[in-house]
RNA sequence: GGGGCCAUGGUCUAGCCUGGUUAGGAUUCGCGGUUUGGGACCGUGCGGCCACAGUUCGAAUCUGUGUGGCCCCA
């Protein structure tokens, strides 16, 4: 059956069914854990492929795949004073079958106070830097209260790069590089749209000396951080006695920036932006099944149909990911069920195609069949890869355009975020502790609508008078709830 | 973190208020057959009251606690 929900009309309850059992299975929250989603090979294969992605574009930026463990000692945590913010939420691990350890350890929140302690072995003179390692694939665990399927989870899947320069310069390039990273994929592949704000003081990264964050729109108008690069000056680098021998004999600590993109977040982002009443849209490059072909048969014994099926499915299987079902299903079954699981393109052959030697193609983001000539079915697919990703990426696009509204006073910036969705662009007085308080009022005004940030690339200096206190501007920010 | 709703085969649901037959139906799934251009049909079979405690002669139903889910708000 089709979904209940209408994903305009009541997005969180179409996001919910979606994910589930009655949509495209993605998870089963049916485990009983709160917080730990057991994932579906849909959603692990789909997930695997834009990893891949993230993998080889931070390889190709110079990181190095490491792989460390889940359990960290306790005394890592307490190294760094702010880090510690960490500590409320950890999960313990005291035991060893019936024996205490000696030692309590914890599951990992996030990957600085394992892999610096490491860092600060293995990097010895400047002529190991710049440092660059990532880990992938891996998970991660916090104590959160309110949790939801990729986008919230005690547990969820991580994606860190951590790197270590010999000067401040360096990682501000890195930031930007982060950004590009974040930029080629996640938009450039998956066709997911972003702002790529530097983060106000308050809102940084414990123990980071800035925070920068790329925030998707979702299509509720809440955004949803979707990657995030800390600055991270040299204080993890004193914490954790990170340290090298500069080029005049001297030791120095290490200036280091950690990256990551929320490989959950981009899934829910997957799902909520291009997904539609009719299921799961993927982009092609994604999609573990990007081709499928759905036979029309009517005689039991005509055989052309399913040889046709099979040698299109022969010819097509040396470029794509392809599904030939042959399943029992009635073709509208097939229709619905390839549908909700989103893959890109379908191909119909029935008598009529295999009499006239043309084929019926099916663009899953439009729905539209089109009757082409078998001769033309390669050159139509191949056009399909980029028509489709460019059609779903500029839908995104305009959706997030027009969710960005500007205001001049704090009462019309109110009254756009309590009756409008999506992003308030305004004046504001600093991004330092002194707007904190400006910040709150807004938080407080509009029911959790959050300072976001100045664009990382904005160099305009800002005039004007700050929204809320008209003290004078010294940036011009985006205000908006979030996940 | 706060508030609300909720938990019955794989899925959706009736029964619960007012305790008492073998927990009813739809769908899915398996098998046999007819079918196949937007979720076909007939026959047949498998499968269930979230957990624990309490009240009771008797609990899906009442009470408590726990666990989990969903929605709204922080």
């Amino acid at each position: 059956m089709a979904l209940k929900n209408k994903k305009s009309q009541n997005f969180s309850e179409w996001y919910t069914e979606i994910t589930g059992e009655n949509g495209a299975k993605l998870v089963d929250m049916r485990y009983g854990v709160q917080g730990f989603v057991p994932h579906r090979t849909w959603s692990v294969q789909i997930i695997r492929r834009f990893e891949a992605l993230l993998e080889q574009q931070v390889e190709k930026d110079g990181y190095s795949p490491i792989l460390l463990p889940l359990l960290i000692p306790e005394e890592n945590i307490k190294k760094e004073k702010e880090h510690v913010e960490f500590a409320p939420e950890l999960f313990w691990v005291e035991r060893m079958g019936k024996t205490k350890l000696e030692t309590p350890l914890y599951l990992r929140p996030t990957g600085e106070s394992q892999i610096y302690p490491l860092y600060s072995l293995w990097i010895r003179s400047w002529k190991d830097l710049p440092w660059k390692n990532y880990q992938s694939r891996i998970t991660t665990y916090r104590g959160e209260s309110t949790t939801r399927p990729f986008l919230r989870g005690r547990e969820f899947i991580f994606f860190e790069t951590h790197a270590v320069f010999e000067t401040n310069e360096e990682v501000l390039k890195q930031v930007e590089k982060d950004m590009q990273i974040t930029s080629e994929i996640i938009t450039g592949e998956l066709g997911l749209p972003f702002l790529y704000f530097k983060r106000p003081s308050w809102d940084k990264f414990a123990g980071a000396d800035d925070t920068y964050g790329a925030d998707c729109l979702m299509p509720d108008g809440k955004v949803s951080q979707i990657a995030s690069t800390h600055d991270l000056g040299q204080r993890f680098a004193k914490a954790y006695n990170v340290k090298f021998i500069d080029q005049n004999e001297k030791s120095q600590f290490g200036y280091q920036t950690c990256f990551g993109p929320g490989i959950w977040r981009i899934m829910a982002a997957i799902i909520g932006v291009h997904g539609d009443d009719f299921g799961l849209v993927l982009p092609f490059k994604i999609a573990p099944i990007q081709i499928v072909i759905v036979p029309i048969v009517f005689e039991k014994n005509d055989k052309a149909v399913d040889r046709k099926c099979k040698e299109l499915e022969k010819k097509l299987s040396k470029q794509y990911r392809v599904k030939y079902d042959n399943s029992d299903n009635k073709p509208g079954w097939k229709y619905n069920e390839w549908e909700m699981l989103g893959v890109p393109v379908r191909i119909e052959v029935g008598p009529k195609e295999v009499k006239a030697k043309k084929i019926t193609i099916v663009r899953r983001d439009i729905r539209k069949r089109e009757t082409i000539a078998e001769k033309q079915l390669e050159r139509k697919i191949k056009s399909y890869e980029s028509v489709i990703l460019k059609s779903i990426s500029e839908n995104a696009e305009k959706f997030l355009r027009e969710n960005i509204k500007e205001a001049n006073t704090f009462e019309h910036l109110v009254k756009i975020l309590n009756t409008n969705k999506g992003l308030v662009k305004t004046k504001f007085c600093a991004l330092d502790k002194s707007g904190e308080k400006c910040a709150d009022k807004i938080q407080q005004a509009t029911d959790g609508g959050k300072v976001r940030g100045m664009l990382f690339d904005d160099k305009s200096r800002a005039s004007g008078k700050c929204v809320v206190c008209s003290k004078k501007a010294t940036a011009t920010v985006y205000i908006a709830k979030s996940y």
